[in-house]
DNA sequence: CGTATATCCTGGGCGC
DNA sequence: TGCGCCCAGGATATAC
């Protein structure tokens, strides 16, 4: 479940494998891979040919590869999405989708996805709201929170604003962007806030103590190199991230809190799961919560 | 318009 | 051994 750290760590791989390589054959083995890239496969494939590749950037969970037609290539992981860097004669992954091959017949790119919620697309750059050049599929994503551009007080205003509960507004990538379940747990556990508080009424030192520790876990993850899950993520060169052990919160139901050994629970939350202590991290007031998991 | 919910999609794990 | 169900969840379309 790659959020901001997993994908900042897919990043950075790629840029050292493949900045400044061309592009020469792409073959899309899965057409779902490249559903949003409405023009079909075949104009995807040639926009990418003999394009090379300038730059990687990302802004929250999506990155992409900027080319030297002025376009880029934009991925988004969804759940399960890899970007591999291979030897071409390396035999397929099973979920293998997206092959890219280089004019220099060295190692291939490789768009591996078992789930099928990733998607990759080939699109021009345009300017944001900030006067930032992205993609524009990117344009409506806010700056995430370890972009130096993004600004804490238009957050904690915006917050205020908002007529909803904090875990939801985590996960609102317009409103911030790179959070997904895991690291919203994680950073409500350490913030002392229950999932369902009110963004509406938090004071202003609340979130900023909740955007520090936002900050700080995203920070920790992207250190041990992204958190990993059965396998399934894995980073640009298959070696899996560590950060599953620093996990206080997410996927610890029933497990002592490790500030005041109060069991874990799990609450059903937006047809997932969301973890919490329940000493630490009390109910607000009026808030009733179905516990497990959310019916289907 | 703002907020909430339904939907997409796969396969590993597990109970029977 | 195999069947069927559970479960993970980000982004978007649709509903309220």
């Amino acid at each position: 479940m790659p959020e901001l750290p997993e994908v900042e760590s897919v990043r950075i791989g790629l840029d050292r494998w493949v900045a400044g390589r061309t592009v020469e054959a792409v073959e899309v083995l899965h057409p779902r891979s490249v559903r949003r890239h409405l023009s079909g496969a075949g104009d995807f494939a040639r926009r990418l040919a003999g394009r090379k590749i300038t730059a990687t950037a990302r802004r929250g969970k999506y990155m992409w590869l900027t080319l030297d037609s002025g376009e880029a290539l934009l991925a988004h992981l969804g759940m399960s999405g890899q970007l591999l860097v291979q030897p071409p004669q390396r035999a397929d992954e099973k979920h293998l989708r997206v092959r890219f091959g280089f004019d220099d017949r060295g190692t291939e790119l490789r768009f591996v996805d078992q789930r099928t919620f990733g998607h990759l697309m080939v699109e021009p750059l345009v300017t944001d709201a900030g006067g930032a050049a992205v993609p524009g599929a990117v344009r409506h994503i806010a700056l995430d929170p370890l972009d130096p551009a993004f600004d804490d007080d238009a957050f904690a205003a915006a917050l205020r604003r908002k007529r909803t509960e904090i875990k939801r507004a985590l996960l609102d990538q317009s409103l911030i962007s790179g959070i997904g379940n895991i690291y919203a747990d994680e950073a409500l556990w350490r913030s002392r806030l229950h999932w369902a508080r009110a963004t509406g009424g938090l004071q202003r030192r609340q979130v900023a103590e909740l955007l520090g520790h936002v900050r700080a876990v995203l920070g920790e993850a992207l250190v041990e190199g992204g958190t990993s899950f059965d396998g399934l993520y894995v980073d640009v060169n298959g070696e899996s991230g560590y950060f599953e052990r620093g996990l206080k919160a997410y996927g610890r139901a029933g497990s002592a809190c490790e500030r005041c050994r109060t069991p874990i629970r799990r609450d059903a939350f937006m047809n997932r799961s969301s973890f919490s202590c329940p000493k630490c991290q009390p109910r607000p007031r009026g808030v009733r919560v179905p516990s497990g998991p959310a019916p289907r």
